[in-house]
DNA sequence: TGGCATACTTCGGTGATCGATATATAGTTC
DNA sequence: GAACTATATATCGATCACCGAAGTATGCCA
């Protein structure tokens, strides 16, 4: 367990680019569509996120685009960045089953 | 979203605390076995999430009792804490599933 | 006697995220 | 045409959860 974990804006991040390249903005309101409204990603955060995941490798610079005279950069996963996710995702959904039985089995603690 | 996420040495913290009372030290075992080993709550972690969470309502102080001359402190889960673990790992869930849905969407970067 | 497991305390460092500010264009509303 | 919202990126100081390490102490086992 050398390995740093994975903080959730950056697994959001990685997983708007799991379905196809985007840029900076997109990633952000795909982010906040994933999660009906209630998860905001800061730009702060995004732009500071972007440049270490793409120093870590887990994601690659696509191609840039002007659009309404606006820049667009484009960022899609690496094969590392993939496997990154899908190995955090697994490990995510496992803790959050086990704390959803441990809830259930009756300690009468959920209503 | 003012609300401020676990982060996830706080979740298995509430974790370990969903199925019963545990103190400090047993907390620490239980979040190992958890995990198969993989994750490991340092001690500083432990201690200053266990002050803050009590602070924030999310667990409360159990009891207090003395096993081979040594002390243990029993903390357990409050009603809040469970809620909002439920509502953590149900978030978590979703997160999760989705990221793995995309990454199988034939995008071809998954082997 | 030395080592390992148990058990809690404290504290400096780090870095991901927050929050705010800045710049710029396009479209909409009054 | 002024004001506002949405789009789009850049930057930077502050915060704080978590890390990492060291310290104190007891009991058990070889």
């Amino acid at each position: 367990m050398t390995e740093v974990r994975l903080r959730e804006a950056s697994f959001l991040i990685l997983s708007a680019l799991a379905s196809e390249p985007r840029h900076g903005y997109g990633i952000i309101k795909d982010v906040q569509a994933q999660s009906d409204g209630a998860v905001v990603l800061r730009v702060g955060t995004l732009y500071g996120a972007l440049d270490r995941l793409a120093g870590e490798g887990l994601i690659e610079f696509d191609h840039e685009e002007v659009v309404d005279s606006r820049l667009r950069r484009y960022y899609r996963l690496s094969a590392a960045g993939a496997g990154r996710l899908a190995q955090e995702a697994q490990r995510s959904a496992r803790q959050a089953e086990l704390a959803l039985s441990r809830l259930a089995t009756g300690n009468g603690l959920l209503a």
